[in-house]
DNA sequence: GGAAAAGCGGGGACTGTCTCCGTTTAGTGC
DNA sequence: GCACTAAACGGAGACAGTCCCCGCTTTTCC
């Protein structure tokens, strides 16, 4: 994936505003943030921002790859310190609080476990994925979690959960109680 | 609720044209259609179209009113011919196709079961709620579904299922298996 | 039939997306 | 240093959408 020929000076610079730009605006207003105020915030033209970034799911990419990394590990260090079905439990609540603070995270994470998901967004993607496979086998291992769960049913519920739980407007304590309710099941708890 | 004076006939009129006009275009195009050519559908300005519907919600839930009030009457039949937890299981599985189907529907239930819905939408949210309640007594009553269950957090998460559903792209299919899995849970079939 | 109320509708201000292309600039070889 | 070239810039402008305003038309009612 190295650039055959390294960036230019100028288009590294940019490239780089563009991206504290964008992580600014997203934050402050979500994702639909107007993709030429963060061109103007960064100081340069809306058409320096479309090249470096075609889509607008490319800049969202872009501005959280390193955090859905982190999460990534996350997982790993959870699995180390939890057992395997707890740690998948709180892997899916950090995930779900994150996507949630986060605010333009969360049509980035969608379209990531997304079936027919875009090239561009393999890289969060498969980040995603990995975790959960690990987690996830590990827990069945264990017998926690049920055999017939693939990883990314586990992520797909883990996103639909976390929309559950914003309608409720609650920041995490809803969550929580979604997770539960997702873990145990309806049927009365035996 | 019943105007102080009827509506005047044109008024009437271009209502209706509007509604139907409406209903076409979420049908097409999904709840994001513009809502100038539904004006321009319905062959009247755009402005009196803003004038009887001040929000694209608003707008929906005209649209749509009916079709959320079947689904509530659904409840009730289902409830008549299966046992109460089946009854609830495809109560669900209604709600999710036809969220899925009717493509502006989503937004709208969205909004209707989430913590303070616009006044404007207590026509729809309290229909859902109220089938909801009913299935929910019932189920809990027969003894298969958890006491603790609020009726809203059942609607939100078969929200959450349907965007799971939604997120495989598997028209239906997916949606069986993820409510099976939030009523059985993630743990191992016991 | 005529006055007042109700309603109409489209022009226009505004905001956002995205492209095109003339201009500028970094890098390179001399 | 200097000139040259390919890369990169940037903002004007085409387009699409939302929403409001207000002069004009239609309906209603006496």
């Amino acid at each position: 994936m190295a650039q055959s020929r390294p960036m230019r000076a100028d288009a590294r610079r940019n490239y780089d505003r563009l991206l504290a730009a964008a992580t600014e605006a997203f934050a402050e207003q979500g994702e639909n943030a107007s993709l030429d105020d963060i061109a103007k915030r960064a100081g340069v033209g809306s058409g320096t921002l479309y090249r470096h970034f075609p889509t607008r799911l490319a800049l969202l990419e872009a501005a959280y790859v390193d955090r859905i990394e982190a999460l990534g590990a996350r997982a790993d260090e959870l699995a180390e310190e939890l057992p395997p079905g707890e740690a998948l439990t709180e892997w899916l609540y950090e995930l779900g609080v994150a996507t949630i603070r986060m605010r333009g995270m969360k049509a980035l994470l969608g379209s990531a476990v997304a079936d027919g998901s875009s090239a561009a967004l393999t890289a969060c993607g498969t980040a995603m994925k990995g975790a959960a496979a690990r987690l996830v086998e590990a827990a069945q291992a264990e017998g926690t979690l049920r055999a017939d769960l693939e990883p990314v049913e586990l992520l797909r519920l883990g996103h639909g959960v976390t929309t559950a739980s914003e309608l409720a407007n609650g920041q995490g304590r809803e969550l929580r109680r979604y997770l539960t309710l997702l873990t145990e099941g309806l049927r009365p708890a035996g």
